[in-house]
RNA sequence: GCACAGGUGGGUGAGUGGUUAAAGCCAACAGACUGUAAAUCUGUCCCUCCUAGCGAGGUACGAAGGUUCGAAUCCUUCCCUGUGCACCA
């Protein structure tokens, strides 16, 4: 029989960090109810494979459920590959369009490598919930449904607000919510996490269970992180985040570009450093040192020790000393001798001609150090050249017919 | 289905026959400054071409046609969104 650490102490450490707890009280039953008879508590995340690739974003709640996992429960990671399907309506002004299967199934696969980068692959669960909504027949869709009414559906904020500006919301999206609500009566899950704007969704799993004769669920949200501009939420389609796949110097000059103030939101949220920790460095410690430290850190969660610390030293030579990091993207063209601007598009450093001239004009290009502002330059590419837009660097091999699309 | 109100550039939102790729704001991008950042200031922000210029051309205001010397602005049809009507008598 497994043995758990007392109830205070785990409720600290589930605590730390995490936005609401509805309620705490049922949390602490339920804990010391686990602790007495031995039995870990089932704790539910569930994703929806709608984007192909997690971002920072995505792993403050999946360390969340890391937490859980150190403390001995069962951490289930549910990949909504029907409700995928659905799309969740949570944050959008507009219907998103519904994914294919097929997409989401490419999608599910790639999520359970990424997932395991922060969770302990041995010790958790995952689960698909087409495993049950494929056995869903009408009348048990007839069923679910008449367990929720419309008013409480419109007391979400998002269709509320839709509702109110004459917006569309189409049907399949409030059977977002319950599908999701479901989810947790099939898996009978003891707490459910997830970010402050599931909390609506959260909290539909709780009164179904309670609708299908269950226990509710503890609802445990965690904050949204920020993107990199400090405003919206982290999200790929902001152009915002850092995704965790991403090469080591990318994902610690992102980090170091943001500003101070969401620095220490980023340790809160992204490390492991104690909030009197954080609160001690706000105070001794210089901003960029603490900024460079919280990149190395984050760098080595997803990569091995030494990327961090390579990373830091390219990033340096890079910024700091105005030089060219060791590793840097690497472009093969045809060509050996070109125009300026039209290699700047070509190689993706501008968005096309007419932005590559202007960019050339501003005086953000440089060609091996040199400024370039004349766009039609011809360049020699029969060696290696490196091409600047502002921060954004990559080398160039003409003459070398590669894959690069005509 | 009928009636009404709408569909403008990444977002928001002006503009209702006539300089003008189309105000303003936001976002984004670049330059200066700096600690790489933030803040601030400046510039840019549809595409193509060149002799690179306050240059030439081409696309663009849901879609397709039409009226006109000329339309984002007027007309027609279609598509999309929202609202109202639909019960009883």
């Amino acid at each position: 029989m497994p043995t758990f650490a007392p109830v205070d102490e785990q409720l600290t450490y589930i605590k730390k960090g995490s936005a609401e707890i509805v309620k705490e009280s049922e949390l602490r039953e339920k804990l010391e109810k686990s602790r007495k008879s031995g039995t870990p508590l089932r704790v539910k995340l569930g994703m929806d494979p709608t984007a192909p690739d997690l971002h920072l974003g995505h792993t403050v709640v999946l360390r969340k459920l890391k937490h859980f996992q150190d403390l001995g429960h069962t951490a289930i990671f549910l990949i909504g590959d029907f409700t995928g399907m659905i799309g969740d309506p949570t944050g959008r002004t507009v219907t998103r369009p519904p994914l294919s299967r097929e997409e989401v199934e490419r999608n599910a696969e790639t999520y359970k490598t990424q997932v395991f980068k922060v969770l302990d692959p041995k010790k958790t669960v995952v689960d698909f919930n087409r495993r049950w909504m494929d056995a869903f027949t009408a009348d048990d869709f007839v069923r679910l449904t008449s367990k929720y009414t419309v008013s409480q559906m419109l007391e979400r904020e998002e269709f509320h607000k839709r509702f109110q500006e004459e917006k569309p919301i189409s049907l399949h999206e409030l059977l977002y919510a319950l599908v999701m609500g479901y989810d947790s009566v099939a898996l009978q899950a003891d707490i459910e996490l997830g970010g402050t704007d599931q909390k609506f969704n959260l909290l539909v799993g709780r009164e179904l269970q309670r609708q299908y004769g269950q226990e509710s669920q503890v609802v445990l949200t965690m904050p949204i992180l920020e993107g990199l501009d400090g405003v919206r939420k982290m999200s790929k389609s902001y152009g915002n985040a850092v995704g965790i796949k991403e090469a080591p110097l990318d994902m610690y000059g992102k980090l170091m570009s943001i500003s101070d103030e969401m620095m220490w939101r980023y340790y809160e949220l992204l490390t492991d450093v104690q909030i009197a920790d954080i609160e001690r460095m706000k105070r001794e410690a210089h901003p960029m040192q603490a900024k460079k430290d919280l990149a190395a850190r984050v760098v080595k969660d997803f990569h091995f020790p030494e990327a961090a610390t390579k990373a830091a030293e390219d990033w340096a030579k890079q910024f700091q000393k105005g030089g060219v990091p060791e590793e840097v993207e690497q472009v093969d063209v045809a060509e050996t001798s070109m125009r300026v601007d039209k290699l700047l598009a070509r190689i993706g450093l501008a968005d096309s001609g007419t932005d590559a001239v202007r960019k050339l004009k501003q005086g953000a290009v440089k060609v091996n150090g040199a400024a370039v502002t004349d766009p039609t330059t011809k360049l020699d590419l029969s060696g290696e050249v490196v091409v600047q837009v502002g921060r954004k660097i990559k080398k160039v091999h003409g003459g070398r017919a590669s894959a690069a699309q005509s």
